[in-house]
RNA sequence: CGGGGUGUAGCGCAGCCCGGUUAGCGCGCUUCGUUCGGGACGAAGAGGUCGAGAGUUCGAAUCUCUCCACCCCGACCA
């Protein structure tokens, strides 16, 4: 392609509303503008990048028996409807003004509409569909480029299976596809474990990749390669030492004693003595959280274990309850389902709210005192603490998610009444998968990975043309011949050259220019290197170059391109 | 949705506090000439509803109010 014929408005400066670096780059690249917050435009070369990314997980998803589909964005309200996910997604599903129409988040829907119209008998499945198509969120805040937009490409698959350990399978075989698809893209990532969130479902797993225009929190452990989204990671953290006698209940007064700090410093003991409480209402009911000490309670993995949303009491519910105040709340009588973090197991000896203001009791021994109490994992990990699976320093990180892979069951296809008949005749449930990537964050996650300060490093994978070659001066005779028969006889050995032909562009111009947009090979044709019958060859990556006979050039670079 | 910030030529900005010529600067753009291997130089040009609307005033980019857009932090987010 030639330069002086093309749309590839590059940009000296930086772009007031740019940010995060893949942002910037792409502007700056002349691959994307904005239109509307979070809504951008792909420009000629931003989208031959994503039709690259496109084509590498076409194959992938092809390679697993995948089939693609092409499904409406648009959608009638009522389908939604009745999975109740109209709700569910509220303020985040786009709604159309003159019709009972929505534009899809995603498509689970669509799909079991379909399944449950064709797909009847044990003999259909599996199936595993896909599509590559724009997805519609209204987000209440895009930000940080093509990361998170309004509108944007997503590559959304599905198993049908009719059981779980078919699902199993289908799961693998995305887990197969999905790492080939990024390890393809060059790109640096890992996987963890997840949480289902309102998807519904029974296991699932990202793919991420460490950044810090990330906007999830990860723990990783670097040297057994233990990862886990912090709404569900463990650590190993020291559980209280159960002490050999338990004292007595005492009942102490604490006036205007409301946080652990606090009673810490008025009664001299060490936070790990203290059991901290919060109350959440969960199905009306209420639950006493007992927290060791100033953990925090993490609230995801409160929901997962209740099953189903939680919401902190009210402070009115709360003393009406217990009688107390938030900061004067305990386990000792209270009445409703109490559950501690694992980190209390068994404690004896502990201080906690006496549900009278101004009191708190001592000597509380969980076992003795507390009935009924159940124990389950309920901390945020924090970087630092010990790996739960090999021991070694955790470390905690914002991560950039490009990939989820779900579990879904049977939660669509129940509620569609997508069902089929087994061997026995007997009537089933469709056991679904769902499984999402999104592309641009691809492209996004590949350059924030693949940068230097002159600009972007495409690898010959994504790259948008393998080559870029400059003509240095575009009115010497000697340049444009030579420059022009190197452009012919590239693009006839169908490497894809970008041909900088501007006559205009300076030298430093071009060489800039050329860096910014980082292809991977720059061939470059000067007259002063032309009169020794030799071109320069820049590999853009290494920043290494070298002089060449122009008979040589095209199997140089095929070389170079092929390794 | 809460908090903060910004909005002046295609891009980056100054002017605003303290109202008063024809609204400036750099880059980019057009024309001509020179230059031509690391973002050239000279000369002459084009390009503006100062985000929108209302108000105050003899007079508003500047003061007041309302709205809109965009960015950042947070909440939220399959």
């Amino acid at each position: 392609m030639r330069l002086s014929k093309s749309f590839v408005p590059t940009l000296k400066e930086v772009p007031n509303d740019a940010v995060v670096t893949s942002h910037i780059l792409l502007l700056r690249a002349g691959m994307i503008r904005m239109l509307s917050a979070g809504i951008y435009s792909f420009l000629p070369l931003g989208y031959k990048v994503v039709k690259k990314v496109v084509d590498i997980i076409r194959e992938e998803m092809d390679a697993i028996g995948g089939q693609e589909f092409h499904l409406p964005a648009l959608n009638p309200r009522e389908i939604w409807e009745e999975t109740g996910r109209v709700e569910a997604f509220g303020d985040t599903m786009f709604h159309l003004k003159n019709r009972e129409y929505v534009l899809a988040p995603t498509h689970e829907e669509i799909i079991t509409f379909h399944a449950r119209n064709v797909v009847k008998s044990y003999k259909d499945m599996p199936q595993i569909w896909y599509q590559i198509q724009t997805k519609f969120r209204n987000e209440a805040r895009p930000r940080s480029g093509i990361i998170r937009g309004r509108q944007f490409l997503m590559k959304d698959a599905y198993s049908l299976d009719t059981s779980y350990e078919n699902l199993d399978i289908s799961y693998k075989l995305h887990d197969g596809a999905y790492r080939k698809i990024f390890d393809r893209c060059g790109l640096k990532y890992f996987v963890v474990g997840a949480s289902s969130g309102a998807m519904g479902g029974t296991g699932s797993e990202e793919f991420m990749v460490k950044s810090d225009a990330g906007e999830d929190t990860v723990a990783f452990c670097e040297s057994c390669g233990y990862a886990g989204n912090v709404e569900v990671a463990e650590s190993k953290i020291d559980a209280i030492q159960r002490n050999k006698v338990s004292k007595e209940l005492k009942e102490i007064l604490t006036p205007n004693i409301k946080s652990i700090d606090e009673l810490c410093g008025f009664l001299k003991i060490d936070e790990t003595q203290c059991a901290k409480s919060r109350v959440y209402i969960f199905n009306n009911a209420p639950v006493l959280i007992l927290m060791l000490g100033n953990d925090e309670v993490n609230e995801t993995k409160l929901e997962k274990v209740l099953g189903g949303p939680i919401r902190p009491g009210h402070p009115d519910e709360l003393k009406a309850l217990t009688g107390a105040d938030a900061g004067s709340i305990g386990p000792v009588d209270f009445n409703g389902r109490i559950i501690a973090d694992l980190r209390l197991k068994d404690g004896n000896n502990l201080f906690s709210g006496a549900n009278k203001n101004d009191y708190h009791i001592g000597g509380i021994d969980l076992t003795r005192d507390v009935p009924k109490l159940e124990y389950t994992d309920l901390r945020t990990v924090k970087a630092g603490e010990e790996c739960i699976r090999c021991g070694s320093k955790l470390d905690v990180f914002s991560a950039i998610e490009l990939g989820h892979i779900f579990k879904l069951g049977t939660k669509y296809s129940q509620s569609m009444g997508a069902m089929f008949l087994d061997e026995n005749g007997k009537e089933n449930p469709i056991i679904m998968g769902s499984y999402g990537i999104g592309v641009e964050r691809i492209i996004a996650c590949y350059i924030e990975q693949h940068h230097d300060d002159k600009g972007l490093i495409w690898d010959k994978t994504l790259a948008p043309f393998k080559v870029n070659l400059l003509a240095l001066n575009m009115k010497k005779e000697n340049v444009i011949e030579e420059a022009d028969k190197i452009y012919n006889e590239l693009t006839g050995a169908g490497i894809d050259v970008l041909y900088d032909d501007r006559v205009d562009a300076q030298a430093g111009f071009k060489f800039n220019d050329a860096d910014l947009l980082g292809m991977p090979l720059q061939v470059i044709v000067g007259d002063k290197k032309l009169k020794e019958n030799k071109v320069e060859v820049k590999i853009r990556k290494t920043g290494e170059r070298f002089d060449i006979e122009p008979s040589l050039l095209k199997d140089k670079l095929m070389e170079l391109l092929n390794r």
